[in-house]
DNA sequence: GATTTTTTTACGGGAAACCGTAAAGAAGTG
DNA sequence: CACTTCTTTACGGTTTCCCGTAAAAAAATC
């Protein structure tokens, strides 16, 4: 079994279960952090005196205090970390169910379990350590994930859309998105391809105009 | 100190570290439930037996499942709880941070005390309890609630407006929204009167268009 | 009950969204 | 290189939003 590992979680009230349900797995060295950029600190510090972490359990949201931090959640984290220690285990432990987001973990960072924050998610954490441990990969439980949108069914959904998406929920309108974009050098820029592009998302969503669709994807968590 | 202490939690992960907190208060008959439904059949049943819960701690939000559930969210178990055991103390014990939301449950499902889950929520959560037990109301932890908007500058917003900015973001018009109002006789009506209000919220919260005035306000948490 | 004040409604004009069609350009194909 | 196909852009008409002004109605004040 792992021999150290860092836990990445912001509410102590979560700290104290995930460390017992390590202690369980007879990991001795078990550490923490509450902020992301102290996990950073911790990583980068154990590498140093050859004594690296072999696991990351990080959670994804954290919430923001009187503490400045560069890395604002766990994906920043993970992806800073993986740059300096690209041979660690990394398990994501959150409430977050959303299936696009999930998979891009898995597609871009590369991670090795997800864990679901749930009714029953300490026996399903001990699983995705275990299982992490032997090498296997792409683990997310629970299986069932309910109540979030079709995996498939987001994935033709680039950046250039939430992109978008994002500057219409900033207030701007598609004249001011249009030059935004030529500036930025992103195609395509006109307003008629601005708004061509709208309009699928709108079908896409089945969103009735513009305000529908930022409050969907707003509940969807796409921005 | 209580005696008979019921939590309510949907995360395995914190009912433990909750259970924990309490045992160490001296209180012997902890309980837990993690749906909502399942909370008020104990509550129902203890009072029954002529051994009621002094003490009701709450999340207020919960995930769905597969189980059907009618009472939704901690907020709906409370206002029946409090209809059918009016003396029972409550705390909850949520991430939620908006100070709107949290004044209303003080206002009017009369809480005991307010802990929002944080870094260092254990403690609080312990505090809470301790003052609770004192007849101490009111509570709310951490005192020092930043990053959550002015509770005065909110009280101004009526359900009206909630009302008004939820259907917005269902994607209804204008005309649509006058429409629904003449309907269920909510005043005022008119489209004029309608836009005006929009109007008034757009310079509240600073909002460009529509669009930016549903993303603001869905940040916030207030629909 | 006549007055001021506030709220609600009506209306009009310009801006932006909405929606279809068509032209221009880019990319792929034989 | 001629042809098809797909993407991007242009444009015009309709609807809705946006914002101001003014009238009508309701509420408050004296």
């Amino acid at each position: 079994m792992f021999k150290k590992v860092l836990i990445v979680e912001d509410l102590d009230s979560i700290i104290e279960t995930v460390r017992h349900t390590l202690e369980k797995l007879s990991i001795k060295n078990i550490q923490y952090a509450k902020y992301c950029d102290e996990a950073l600190i911790k990583i980068k510090k154990a590498q140093i005196e050859k004594d690296p972490f072999e696991l990351l359990i990080s959670d994804l949201s954290f919430k923001e205090d009187h503490r400045e931090n560069k890395l604002k959640n766990g994906e920043e984290l993970i992806r800073t970390v993986k740059n300096i220690q690209p041979e660690i285990k990394t398990i994501v432990f959150s409430i977050e169910d959303k299936s696009f987001k999930i998979h891009s973990l898995f597609e871009i960072l590369e991670i090795n379990a997800y864990v679901i924050k749930g009714r029953n998610s300490i026996k399903d954490l001990k699983k995705a350590v275990q299982e992490t441990y032997n090498n296997k990969t792409k683990i997310l439980l629970p299986e069932t994930s309910t109540n979030s949108v079709n995996k498939n069914s987001l994935i033709e959904i680039e950046s250039y859309d939430i992109e978008l998406l994002k500057l219409l929920s900033n207030g701007y309108i598609i004249n001011e998105i249009a030059i935004k974009f030529k500036n930025l050098q992103i195609q395509p820029n006109s307003n008629s391809s601005i708004e061509k592009r709208i309009n699928k998302l709108k079908t896409y969503f089945k969103a009735n105009n513009n305000v529908h669709l930022i409050a969907i994807t707003k509940d969807l968590g796409l921005i």
